[in-house]
DNA sequence: TTCATATATTTGTATCAACAAATGTTGTAA
DNA sequence: TTACAACATTTGTTGATACAAATATATGAA
């Protein structure tokens, strides 16, 4: 199905705008999927995000700036987003002690559990939404969509 | 710059994987540009985007449903979206006589105007964001993103 | 040392969104 | 004709998000 069919569009799109809205409406489309797959352990996207990046430090804790450079939505407020981690006992934070402004979040053994308990579920679940392309359109896609960084 | 860079990945991601966060990644890039255009107007995009969608009627008024299944954002609440478009007076809102369960929206003259004040700024806007794309690449990349709907 | 500035995070507030339940209306079958 | 299910929208509630201001700490210059 093309964009315009489904959104309805009674007008012809100009190719700018129509990659634009294709490019939102597809991304939606995406978080639905993964949002429907973590519903069950309570997890939002961005939390999940955010786990996924505590266990990229490999033991290392990071710092609220550091968490927010490397999520998906740079969102503004990623302290109550930490909040809800660490009152899942799936994070926990410490003040650190070289530059007492920072705060140091780690993910927690259960953070770890509940992870490798989804990860399967994710790469399952991308490889179903993509499931129709090939690895050369996947690349295709990839290098189209890192020109607009 | 690639999806791995931006989110400055410490970890080698599965092609599945990387797509789908590229794609995450990519539309918050455009959404970031396109409300911030929208901003000095006051209208959030989804905003825009119904008041987009009742111009696209031609003069017949839209029922919230309709309103709703051309939207990007399929969103839980339309009618409090529709309510801050009413407020600021782009849109009116009756009771469908045929059918008095259904509402009939339409965009107003001052709703009009404003869409067309900001009809070039999207233009631009637009083809700031997809600059360094060739037409082909544009249909390219539209027909990839096709294929996950 | 003291002051100004920069950095890192938190808090307050107002708005927005998701979900479920409620309201009002219509169609239809006994 | 009334009882019930389906439909279309609205409302209540709770949680998320954005933005600005506040807090706390660090750094560097006079």
């Amino acid at each position: 199905m093309n964009i315009e069919e489904a959104i309805k569009s009674t007008v012809p799109l100009n190719p700018h705008t129509k990659t634009v809205l294709n490019i939102m409406y597809s991304s939606r489309i995406v978080e639905e999927k993964v949002a429907e797959m973590l519903k069950p352990y309570g997890l939002s996207m961005q939390q999940y995000n955010v786990l996924r990046i505590l266990r990229g430090q490999k033991g290392k804790p990071a710092n609220l700036s550091t968490i927010q450079e490397r999520m998906i939505n740079k969102m503004s407020n990623t302290t109550r987003l930490v909040d809800k981690l660490i009152e899942k006992e799936f994070a926990e934070r410490s003040i650190c002690e070289s530059n007492r402004r920072k705060v140091e979040i780690s993910i927690t053994h259960s953070g770890l559990d509940l992870l490798t308990e989804i990860d399967p579920l994710t790469l399952a679940k991308n490889n179903e939404i993509l499931k129709d392309f090939s690895m050369n359109e996947l690349n295709t896609l990839n290098t189209l969509l890192d020109k607009l960084k």
